[in-house]
RNA sequence: GCGGAUGUAGUUUAAUGGUAGAACCUCAGCCUUCCAAGCUGACUACGAGGGUUCGAUUCCCUUCAUCCGCUCCA
């Protein structure tokens, strides 16, 4: 196959209904997507695959589903109320438009841009006489703050500045804020996890790269409570836990490396991404990061309320380290389409096109074709509805048994079962595999757990 | 946000200042007993808006969208 570009996978996406354009009717509204029949089963897949591994199979962690609307205060504490504003400023000559902080850096290497106010930003491109990066010269705007949170309005009053909500920008601090009410109603002792699957929203300068970056999106991410000092163990151990589970739905290790923060956030003490290798190059997918104490402290100095452990092995009180381990939902599903799209050419010399999906995330498991429609379409569609009841499953009866085959491959299904004279008969039908193009016969009472078992997460 | 490219059925494309032809796909019928068979038929397109013009899919402008490269991504 040719090498794999995004235009390809956006192209073949559409084509199948995995991904659609959002609005296409109107001409589309940029960096938004909508998932269509199979994208949708694909990503609740995932989620849920993540689900059995981060929650269910995982020591003492609990799932919540925090709203996406949250106390202003909170984006405060967190701090992307004024600290985490973009300070934006265009060059009036050339019409190019850049970070002043960046600008400030790429100046003078010295300088840490974050820690300057607008003020002190602005006092230093015009005494310095910074020039702009496209030009060279050096006459810029004032710095207009660009804020990466959605605001909306509570109630019908717009104007007023009481009514301003945020749409959350990351999915974190629903678990921060209801850190003690799952500690108390779940009776948890740390170390103990919280996690959550939600959207989030960011009003990104530059989104782009087909779901890789879009302004609304899906985290799944999941917050362990840790006792100081045990944080680093249990940071390590994330950082494996996201890969193995990577490597179980099925991406190639080889596009998978970790990559650790060359430049930390100020309050964390560990951080280190998962990248894969997408069409366009290696990009962020799984994060886990260290973020100390820093989280629920400023929630307590916020909001006032103590956050503090009582540890009962020796009733000392302390405010638990957290360790982050957060994937993008539409990116990782995004690296899983790319990961398994492939074009293979047959003996015969004609090319199928298949989606080598993990039977356990593939959005339909199993079809139903009936060899001849005119004799076996009856009872075809009888299997059919009794397999619904187990599995998404397919039913074709259009056009040659071969083209239905490679219908299922194009989709990623990972098995078909085809009824035929010996089915009518004997209740035997042929199962063929979409990996390996093999054919097994059983008969359809043990066609249920056959299935089942080669689905299993 | 900057630069470049692109925009005709679901996909790939053809032609044209007088509103578009095909292939594949899809659907229906016939045929067909295991890997894109065949025959017959059907459906579906000039991204949007404006301008020039008797007339624009074609020329011009704007806009929208996508891709590539930069930039950005607490």
């Amino acid at each position: 196959m040719e090498k794999l570009t995004m235009d390809k996978i956006v192209n073949i996406c559409k084509q199948y209904g995995f991904i659609y354009q959002g609005s296409e009717i109107y001409g589309g509204l940029a960096n938004t997507w909508d998932y269509g029949p199979l994208g949708s089963r694909l990503k609740n897949n995932i989620k849920d695959a993540w689900r059995k591994r981060f929650i269910q199979e995982n020591k003492n962690s609990y799932e919540i589903d925090a709203d996406i609307l949250m106390h202003p205060r909170v984006w405060e504490a967190s701090g992307h109320v004024g600290g985490f504003s973009d300070p934006l400023i265009d060059c009036k000559e050339c019409k190019t438009r850049h970070r002043a902080d960046k600008l400030i850096e790429e100046y003078d290497h010295n300088i840490n841009g974050d820690a300057l106010s607008e003020e002190e930003m602005i006092e230093y491109i015009r005494k310095n006489k910074v020039p702009c990066p496209k030009c060279g010269k050096s006459n810029f705007t004032d710095i207009r703050q660009f804020n990466l949170m959605f605001e909306t309005h509570r109630g019908v009053i717009k104007d007023d500045t009481s009514s301003l909500v945020y749409l959350r920008p990351e999915t974190a601090q629903g678990e921060f804020v209801n850190f003690l009410n799952v500690q108390r109603t779940m009776r948890a002792k740390i170390p103990f996890g919280i996690g959550q699957i939600g959207k989030a929203f960011r009003n990104e300068i530059t989104p782009g790269n087909f779901t890789f970056r879009t302004i609304e999106f899906e985290q799944m991410e999941h917050q362990l409570f840790c006792r100081e000092g045990t944080d680093t163990g249990f940071y390590k151990f994330y950082k494996e836990y996201a890969m193995n589970f990577l490597k179980d739905l099925g991406l190639n290790t080889d596009k998978l490396r970790y990559k650790d923060h060359e430049k930390l956030v100020f309050y964390a003490k560990e951080a280190c991404d998962i990248e894969y290798l997408f069409p366009m190059g290696w990009g962020e997918l799984w994060g886990t990061h260290n973020r100390t104490n820093y989280d629920l402290s400023r929630h307590q100095e916020y909001s006032g309320k103590s956050m503090e452990y009582i540890d009962p092995e020796d009733n000392s009180k302390y405010i638990p380290y957290v360790i982050e381990s957060s994937v993008g939902c539409d990116r990782l599903t995004l690296a899983i389409l790319c990961d398994a799209y492939d074009e293979e050419i047959l003996e015969d010399g004609t090319t199928r096109e298949v989606m080598h999906l993990a039977p356990s995330i593939a959005p339909y498991k199993v079809a139903v074709l009936p060899l001849v429609k005119k004799y076996h379409s009856e009872y075809a569609k009888e299997l059919k509805e009794k397999l619904s009841h187990s599995f998404m499953c397919m039913y074709d009866e259009t056009g040659s048994i071969g083209k239905r085959y490679r219908r299922e491959d194009a989709i990623g299904t990972p098995f078909c079962i085809t009824v035929d004279d010996e089915t009518i008969n004997n209740n035997i039908v042929t199962i063929r595999n979409r990996d390996t193009m093999e054919q097994i016969s059983i008969n359809v009472d043990e066609i249920e757990d056959y299935i089942a078992n080669e689905i299993k997460f």
